[in-house]
RNA sequence: GGGCCUAUAGCUCAGCCUGGUUAGAGCGCAUCCCUGAUAAGGAUGAGGUCGUUAGUUCAAAUCUAACUAGGCCCA
């Protein structure tokens, strides 16, 4: 026996009822362990930050992580799928930063560095279980035991193998690197940081000379470069002057001086008088030397200091079109000097943002206060030209609320440049969806790739293994283990976090090496996830190269530059190797109005309400099936998913209902099922369903394989439409059938619908994991065995039958058409008729439609089809060229050759299609290259064309026709009764009639044993008084009993 | 400033790769039908200068270029 399942169901608690069902059998393991010894599918999983409750991007990778997986399971390979936790890094320790009342660096070391790296390690813990509890709703299988973090000893000893491979293959170096810096806090910032609080402020803007050294080109000793700047205090810093190589630049007699500026740019002077004396282009001024403001540094002039360069970034918008150049002021500076050749750099401001002794006068002064002073000191040198202010938008410290400044901090770099050819070339090796997302965007990402910065000068992270000679700064020693470490420094290692390591000294051979403060960027580690989560290579040698490169990752459009890249970085530099095959990249998901999902707007709907409303394979079903998964943006609609639910979900789950009530109903059991005929022997319908369900097993295994999962929901949709309202609803009957009366017709239906059910579940069952498992539970006899332990379904193609599709989609058109017709003429499906017409010639037709014959009948409540070829009483031709295949072949001739056949008369098109070809400029055209179309030759109601066909409805009604629509309509009205009385499908009934219509009585008379075999009447009379309802024209009342 | 993506019905999107003369679907709206599986289902209708401009072509939503607007990422 069945199950009986109400129609009613509540989503989120059904889901929650299946979970506890999996839990009970530790569904998830087995269905992994399973497949152990079956052929490694690997994934990786991309590490979020566990900050928070995760949005709907979160579970949008989730889900995809889900499907993908599933389905492979499902295909029999051995799928470990660990969640990944990128625990280090910025986001918790401002968490924590926040908790515990720190503000900045300085506080932090107060507060001690061990304390606050273990808060950090506790908060990592708490905020896991809200997406452990999340995770459980969408259905998303992932094994939170076995997962990793970054923050393991394991996967940090194998950042620093990584870290070690690196630097014995020459890729990481030590360099400055040019950063948002915020002295309040002693600490550089990320861009993202700085750009979090912009203000508008007013600062000093002046015009300073500085005074060639030498003749050089058409530059004479003592001429006076023009130089705009808006920040005086980088001055003392300043190691070059940036033209522009394709910039005009004037050399003029102003106060009987000599000064060059930018042509375009003289309307600064325009208050001054003075005159051309010379011209340039940048180019030529490129080498030119000067006499710096300060002399503290003179001496960097032998390295090359103090040269006319060239920069890309000087420009004539503003300024002089000359720029003033601070190495360890401007990260443009830094480059500019860098590609000049000049290699130097000089800094006299503290890490506190004040000036150090080493420029006179301006000792301990903060950079912004020195601003005057430094103007002063101009002045009294006689370099300053004019100040004004101005005020412009400049970054400010979102902590401190003090003024950011950029300045040059001592990096670790690896030296992605050298690699990066490779990197491209190798990246057409992964398949990309969707494309463009590899081929462009990634393609170009890589090719342009800069030097990766990987050093941060913060406290929770993996620590730089680089110990330092005390007393030699360029004496360097790179680990690789922790064994390495414990051997050198002859301690015992158990945490590689900072707080445990920068205690800990290396002596060798007498000298002294103590580790560089800094950590390692936290993306650094996420590219190391695939070694890190296997501690390769101190274990699990061989797991890790049955499975490397992935075969697939997925996460959204930001971690083009974010996590495929630092995968991508490492897997080449260190294996010459891809690390995934497969990666599908979804777009972002944005709020209802298409702005960013805000918490503070509330402009979207929490997650999970909404997982508690629609439940968790609605939500997946309408990710999966938007613009998301094409990589473009989703705007998040609630009302999507209600739609999805509707569409999707609720119609399966009808399906399934129907199923379950009518074989409790009849008593059907498995046993029973097992009667039925071979499916060939079957009724055509449900040959028909069988093979529409093969048919889209085909495309769906297609899709899946290669990871287009936005294609799978469509034809998905398709099919439950074809099952819903069309199999279901036109073969209701045969379900509904008395025991006894054509058992095995019934026993085939329930069977049909039964193995369709079943292997449409296995089809959905990665993409609806929950109704698919429920459905399966509730039509097998098996306890603890999960649909998704099961094969999934690839297409028997012995039960595709095209030709029976083709006929079907043929039955349906002829219905529809005919269904529009009875609209027309206003006679409802209730209303029986005696024919239908169809015109054609077409013998194949005609044979097709009589297969289908008694489908269209039963469904239009027509008793006979006719066929008619006598075309002239029905229908006009209308001819067109064929454009897709004869525009080739007549190129501009087409136009004339339509013109032509729009001529033709009747005859002409009838004749054209009996010799099969036509004659046109002496070429054979053949018949199947022209359009024929029909159109009615009369406007008739009840006529219609079908493509290249026609049908008429017989709309002659006669007494008897009459007398059965009475009986419909009776039936009706009882069964509606019978629902709103809270009758069983399958009570029996009394059933009294209250009438004087003679024709009502005939008709009773006449259809007596249809209208009560279909109400399940088993006590039938008739009283002699007038009725007081209406049914058609007729006064009567229907009165039934429950027996 | 650069790279990539997007622009089609009131709304959400297909179609574009591979050009073909009637541009589709869902929601919403209007009218109607059906209902003993269905928080349903079905039918009909209104609603489009396919972002703008130019080009290629017998033929452009589709290919090319420029522009405009929006998004993501990077400077």
């Amino acid at each position: 026996m069945f199950k009986r399942v109400e129609n009613n169901i509540n989503l989120a608690k059904n889901e929650e009822k299946t979970s506890l069902f999996w839990d009970e059998i530790d569904a998830f393991h087995k269905s992994v362990e399973n497949r152990k010894e079956a052929k490694i599918f690997r994934f990786y999983d991309g590490p979020p930050f566990p900050t928070g409750s995760p949005h709907y991007g979160n579970l949008l990778a989730g889900v995809i992580k889900d499907i993908v997986p599933r389905y492979w399971t499902m295909r029999g390979f051995y799928v470990e799928r660990r969640f990944g936790w990128d625990v280090h890094g910025l986001p918790i320790e401002m968490e924590v930063q926040k908790e515990l009342g720190l503000e900045d660096p300085q506080q932090i070391d107060e507060y001690g560095i061990g304390k606050f790296n273990e808060a950090c390690r506790s908060q990592v813990q708490t905020n896991t279980e809200n997406w452990e509890r999340v995770t459980r709703k969408i259905g998303r299988w992932v094994d939170f035991e076995n997962d990793y973090k970054t923050m393991d000893l394991d996967f940090m000893e194998s950042v620093w193998w990584v870290f070690k491979e690196l630097w014995k293959n020459d890729l990481i170096y030590k360099d400055y690197k040019v950063l948002p810096y915020s002295w309040a806090a002693a600490t550089p910032l990320s861009n993202f940081e700085a750009n979090m609080d912009y203000r508008d402020v007013e600062d000093p803007s002046i015009f300073f000379t500085l005074k060639a050294r030498a003749n050089h080109n058409k530059i004479q000793k003592n001429d006076e470069f023009l130089i705009w700047t808006t920040t005086p205090w980088c001055i003392p810093g300043n190691l070059a002057i940036a033209i522009g190589n394709k910039i005009k630049y004037s050399r003029i007699l102003l106060n009987k001086k000599h000064y060059w500026i930018a042509t375009d740019r003289l309307s600064e002077l325009s208050d001054h008088d003075y005159k051309i004396i010379d011209e340039s282009i940048g180019s030529d001024l490129v080498g030119g030397e000067y006499v710096p403001a300060y002399d503290e540094f003179e001496n960097e002039y032998l390295n090359g200091a103090f040269r006319i360069i060239s920069s890309d970034d000087t420009n004539t918008e503003s300024g002089s079109g000359l720029v003033s150049q601070a190495p360890a002021y401007g990260e443009s500076d830094f480059y500019a000097l860098k590609n000049a050749g000049i290699d130097v750099i000089v800094d006299p401001v503290t890490l506190s943002g004040k000036f150090d002794s080493s420029v006179k006068g301006l000792e301990d002064k903060y950079v912004k206060d020195a601003d005057k002073m430094i103007i002063k000191q101009l002045d009294e040198r006689q370099l300053l030209f004019s100040k004004t202010t101005e005020t412009h938008s400049y970054p400010f410290c979102w902590r401190t609320g003090e003024p950011l400044i950029y300045k040059a901090i001592p990096t670790w770099f690896v030296s992605v440049e050298k690699i990066r050819e490779r990197m491209v070339e190798l990246n057409n090796e992964t398949h990309w969806v969707p494309g463009f997302i590899g081929e462009k965007r990634f393609s170009n990402w890589l090719a342009n790739a800069r030097d990766w910065a990987i050093s941060r000068n913060r406290y929770w992270g993996s620590c730089i293994p680089v110990w330092i000679n005390k007393n030699d700064p360029d004496d360097l020693i790179c680990l690789g283990s922790i064994e390495e470490l414990e051997t050198l420094s002859g301690e015992k290692i158990t945490d590689l976090h900072k707080h445990f390591l920068d205690d800990v000294e290396i002596e060798i051979e007498g000298k002294t090496y103590k580790r560089t403060p800094e950590v390692l960027d936290c993306w650094f580690e996420s590219g190391s996830m695939p070694y890190g989560q296997q501690h390769y290579p101190f274990e699990n040698k061989e797991l890790f190269k049955e499975g490397f490169p992935a075969d697939f990752i997925a996460e959204g459009l930001d971690q083009t530059r974010g996590w495929f890249y630092t995968l991508t970085v490492l897997s080449v530099a260190l294996f010459d190797s891809v690390a995934f095959k497969n990666c599908i990249t979804t777009g972002m998901i944005l709020a209802e109005d298409g702005r960013k999902m805000s918490k503070s707007l509330k402009n979207y709907p929490d997650p999970e309400d909404l997982l508690n409303t629609y439940g968790g394979d609605s939500l997946r079903a309408y990710l999966i099936n938007s613009p998301v998964v094409r990589g473009e943006p989703l705007k998040f609609s609630e009302e999507g998913v209600k739609l999805v639910t509707r569409n999707v979900i609720l119609p399966l789950w009808n399906s399934y209902s129907f199923f379950s009530n009518y074989a409790n109903a009849d008593e059907i059991t498995l046993k029973e099922l097992k009667s039925a005929s071979p499916v060939n022997e079957r009724p055509l319908m449900d040959q028909w369903i069988i093979s529409s369900l093969q048919s889209l097993i085909k495309t769906v295994n297609e899709k899946m394989e290669n990871y287009y999962l936005y294609e799978v929901i469509p034809p998905l949709m398709n099919f439950i439409d074809e099952l819903t309202n069309w199999y279901v609803r036109s073969n209701r009957k045969r379900f509904w059938k008395e025991k006894g009366n054509d058992d095995i017709d019934k026993i085939n239906a329930f069977k049909t619908l039964h193995e369709v059910l079943i292997d449409f579940s296995k089809t959905m069952a990665p993409v609806l994991p929950f109704i698919c498992e429920e459905i399966f539970q509730g039509l097998t006899d098996n306890t603890d065995n999960s649909i998704h332990f099961e094969n999934y379904p690839e297409s028997n193609d012995e039960l595709i039958n095209k030709n029976l599709e083709k006929e079907m989609e043929l039955a349906k058109n002829i219905i529809k058409s005919v269904r529009n017709i009875r609209l027309n003429v206003e006679l409802p499906n209730k209303q029986p008729l005696r024919k239908l017409i169809i015109i054609t010639k077409d013998s194949t037709k005609i044979e097709q439609i009589n297969n289908v014959k008694e489908i269209i009948l039963n469904e239009l409540n027509i008793k006979k089809l006719e066929f008619d070829s006598d075309f002239e009483n029905w229908v006009n031709y209308e001819c067109k060229p064929n454009y897709p295949t004869l525009g080739p072949k007549l190129g501009n001739k087409i136009t004339e050759f339509a013109d032509y056949l729009s001529n033709l008369n009747q005859n002409d098109i009838e004749n054209l299609i009996n010799n099969k070809y036509i004659e046109f400029n002496s070429n054979k055209i053949d018949s199947a290259e022209i359009d024929i179309r029909l159109t009615k030759n009369e406007e008739k109601l009840n006529q219609d064309i079908i493509n290249d066909f026609s049908v008429c409805l017989d709309t002659e009604l006669d007494e008897e026709l009459k007398m059965e629509r009475v009986s419909r309509e009776l039936v009706s009205i009882i069964q509606k009764q019978r629902k709103d009385m809270g009758f069983d499908i399958t009570d029996r009934i009394l059933l009294n009639i209250s009438t004087q219509e003679q024709f009502v009585i005939s008709s009773i008379d006449k259809f007596k044993e249809y209208i009560l075999n279909e109400t399940l009447t088993t006590e039938f009379s008739i009283t002699n008084i007038k009725g007081s309802g209406k049914v058609l024209d007729y006064f009567l009342d229907t009165e039934i009993k429950q027996i």
